[in-house]
RNA sequence: AGCCUCAUAGUGUAAUGGUAACACACCGGAUUUUGAUUCCGUAUUUCUAGGUUCGAGUCCUAGUGAGGCUGCCA
């Protein structure tokens, strides 16, 4: 529909793609299952499933793979949660789907390859002491003791590593690139450490594991990734990046690529913030529908095509901003305008009764689903004598641009016909109990008759036909606009008022809703979007 | 402090070296049987200083500001 955006990753594509030094594309979203995915992943799925989709016609694809070189930290879990949420957000990645740990052996070689070149050794340093012998960011590293031994004695002691003669820290496998190099990543990076823990995957067959900085290129060369997309804290990793590229025996000569991550205000994106949010009960859980997550935006109700839209519409650089999170839902009202279907409903009710209606007489009276989508149909609701309107729809005393219900004020019952207040009772507190009207025969379907004003339409729910149900309303789950910066922490932020659950009058349509089901309201409008609008075949 | 990266309205982005623009947000108005939607309109922008050029947001130099990097995490 709208002219295609590029973005300097795309541009670089379209030239690899002209110059013919990729006859195809192939990128992969490589995610490391510890966690559910979020809102922040969304530019990355989109970027690396979208360039192949738009490249399609050369036969381009992109990969699902589970970067998983990290025993202690991954869980079978997260893996099933991810590629539902991938599939929810709208991408398939087809056959592709892959686990780093499913090259271990691979891994394994190219170590020996590069402890055969001389690139390779054996450090029996403590993790203290490889610190240490680190540097700092102005003062050179110096080199371990270890540095200059044998091929012969590093192969041996690689291969005792791999056998289990090692415990725990007690030996690494490191590059031997340069102490001195002004990158710190390059000062001889530990490319294998001893980890005795038991792999989600591949379980206890092997007790050393490679670090991501040696095996992501290995998985992109591998798996023949031409263009490895990632965010900006992994620019300074290039260098090693293109090392290992550059000395392993690899079938492919993948480039990296960085771009800047998606940021909201008003949200935490952190993995580790979201799980102390749940591990500290403050949400249900990672799906909770005020979660940040991707599997709590399917369940609040929001649209993946809202999500897809955000990513479009932001795009891809380098620039490492803060997006306002009025983008997003600006996307998702966009969307929801225009697929969601409508319902009455009424969350903070008060009587209105109708005097001039008969009693125990009910009229069908027929509403549109949609008024942007002809082709949603429409519903039938009774309209009694009596019904429940919202209490802030009726004011004793309304201001000058109060365009409902008043003091002999008209207003349209919507759908249905214009009433006029004729009085209201009160309690002994003042707080108004009931509103008395009278309706105007004749003004359903068309205009305010001459001499009558009435600009609003508002909600009703027959007390007699409609339903008693729970609702529950969600709002920002932070009150602050970085709740990272906040003082007490973010935690100290949260919103109270995240999540309301009332007693509300419904539609008979709705009554079997679950209360998850979400309600966009808008001062006077509710849109309900139905959770199974949004997953396929659900 | 050393290295790497970035800098265009409030926010996110666009502009073969040639009149700075779009979306959101904001404000004002019109329409409206959702105070929604829709439609019009107002206001606000190239970090600073030099240089190259007929002409610089774009190229060069310096400065400033922001982010990243000293895990046996990814």
């Amino acid at each position: 529909m709208d002219a295609p955006k590029t973005d300097f990753i795309r541009e670089i594509i379209a030239n690899d793609l002209s110059t013919g030094k990729h006859a195809t594309i192939i990128t992969r979203f490589p995610p490391e299952p510890n966690g559910y995915l979020h809102l922040g992943h969304a530019r990355a799925i989109c970027l690396n499933f979208g360039i192949a989709l738009e490249n399609a016609a050369t036969g381009a694809r992109c990969h699902l793979r589970f970067d998983d070189t990290n025993p202690e930290k991954e869980e079978t879990e997260y893996v099933e949660s991810i590629k539902a949420d991938v599939k929810w957000l709208g991408f398939d990645w087809g056959e592709h789907l892959y686990f780093a740990s499913d090259y271990f052996e691979f891994y394994y070689d190219c170590a020996v390859h590069l402890i055969k070149n001389g690139l390779a050794y054996v450090d029996e340093q403590t993790a203290e002491q490889i610190k240490e012998t680190r540097g700092s960011l102005t003062v050179p590293g110096k080199p371990s003791p270890w540095r200059d031994r044998s091929v012969e004695e590093n192969l041996e002691l690689f291969a005792k590593m791999r056998a289990g003669g090692f415990e725990e820290g007690a030996a690494v496998l490191r590059a031997r690139i340069d102490m001195a190099s002004p990158n710190i990543v390059m000062r001889d990076p530990v490319i294998y450490r001893v980890l005795k823990a038991t792999h989600h995957n591949t379980g206890d067959a092997w007790c050393i594991y490679p670090m991501y900085d040696f095996a992501h290129p290995l998985e992109d060369a591998k798996e023949r990734i031409t263009h490895s997309l990632c965010t900006l804290e992994f620019e300074i990793h290039r260098p090693f990046y293109d090392w290992v590229i550059e000395h392993c025996p690899v079938p492919a000569r993948p480039r990296q690529i960085e771009f800047s991550r998606l940021n909201f205000t008003y949200t935490v994106m952190s993995k580790r913030k979201l799980l102390t949010l749940v591990k500290q009960g403050h949400v249900a859980g990672w799906d909770d529908p005020r979660m940040p997550t991707l599997s709590g935006a399917r369940r609040r109700g929001i649209p993946p095509a809202a999500i897809r839209r955000l990513c479009e519409k932001t795009g891809i650089t380098k620039y490492q901003g803060v997006t306002d999170v009025a983008l997003l839902e600006f996307e998702i009202r966009d969307h929801l305008n225009k697929t969601a279907p409508r319902r009455m409903a009424v969350l903070d009710p008060v009587k209105l009764v109708i005097e001039n209606w008969p009693e125990r007489t009910a009229e069908e009276i027929e509403l549109v689903n949609n008024p942007e989508d002809p082709a949603a149909g429409t519903r039938h609701v009774s309209l009694t004598r009596e019904v429940w309107i919202e209490r802030d729809d009726f004011m004793e005393d309304p201001p000058k641009k109060f365009y409902r219900l008043g003091p002999d004020r008209h207003v349209r019952l919507r759908g249905g016909y214009i009433v006029k207040c004729t009085g209201w009772g009160k309690d002994a507190d003042g707080r108004v109990t009931e509103i008395r009207c009278e309706y105007l025969p004749g003004t359903k379907g068309s205009d305010a008759p001459e001499g009558v004003q009435c600009r609003a339409a508002i909600h009703w729910v027959s007390a007699e036909r409609g339903v008693e149900a729970e609702v529950r309303l969600y709002d920002r789950l932070f009150t602050a606009e970085d709740p990272d910066a906040a003082e007490g922490g973010f935690v100290s932020v949260l919103n109270p008022d995240s999540l309301k659950t009332v007693r509300a009058w419904v539609e008979p349509s709705l009554a079997g809703v679950e209360p998850e089901w979400a309600c966009q309201f808008e001062r006077l409008g509710y849109f309900v979007a139905d959770r199974r609008d949004h997953i396929p075949g659900e």
